[in-house]
Order: structure tokens, then C-alpha cells, then sequence
DNA sequence: TAGTTGACCGGAA
DNA sequence: ATTCCGGCCAACT
């Protein structure tokens, strides 16, 4: 099994309402540290069954999306449930 | 095979 | 509170 694929599942396991880091998911695929890999691989994915926008920043800070924007991103973040406080996630 | 590319991260200026 | 920079790692060409 690739990196990406692991990525892709744990992704794809991630509940509603709940919220991953790009850190934590790339430490639960097998590659502490590749934070940055992830990113690479989500921007390529477009897979509508990985609910890519429950991934963000370690820092609490939303991050990217490429199919609406950070704005449209946080939008789904809030309808499912996500806590937001001062433009940041509340893990 | 080697070089380029990011939806990142953390520290420094 | 900003902006900048280097390191980091897997995928892609």
C-alpha cells in the first residue's frame, strides 16, 4: 500500500464533526513529519468519497481546498458540527 | 535518475 | 502583529 492510498483511508475514516491535522494524518499513514507530503497528495485528489476538508493546519488554522476555497471549506466545517474560534479549529 | 512541486511547520527578523 | 526562510517528505515529470 502507497503513502497517498493510507492517506486516502485514513481520511476517508474521519467522522463527521470531527477534525484531523495534516501532521497527525501523515503520522497515522506511517511518515511522521510528512505534513507537507499530504498536502501534495490532497491538492492532486479529487476523489468526492475523501472528505478532504475535515483535514487541517496543526496550528488550528483551516488551510486550503480546491473545490470552493478555505471560506467555502470552513462553511462545511461549521455545518458539521466543527467549533470555530477566532478564524481557528477548536480541536 | 534527478529535479520540481506543494492544501505544511516552526522559528526568526 | 506581520513577513520571510529553511527544512521536511512523497508524488510527479
Amino acid at each position: 500500500m502507497q503513502f497517498k492510498y493510507k492517506v486516502l483511508d485514513i481520511v476517508r475514516g474521519i467522522k463527521s464533526g470531527q477534525v484531523m491535522t495534516y501532521k497527525s494524518v501523515a503520522d497515522a499513514a506511517g511518515a511522521p513529519g510528512a505534513s507537507r507530503a499530504v498536502g501534495t497528495i490532497m491538492k492532486n485528489n479529487y476523489d468526492t468519497t475523501v472528505p478532504c476538508h475535515r483535514v487541517i493546519c496543526s496550528s488550528g488554522l483551516v488551510g486550503e481546498y480546491n473545490r470552493g476555497g478555505p471560506i467555502y471549506k470552513a462553511e462545511i466545517l461549521k455545518s458539521e458540527g466543527v467549533i470555530f474560534s477566532k478564524k481557528k479549529v477548536v480541536i
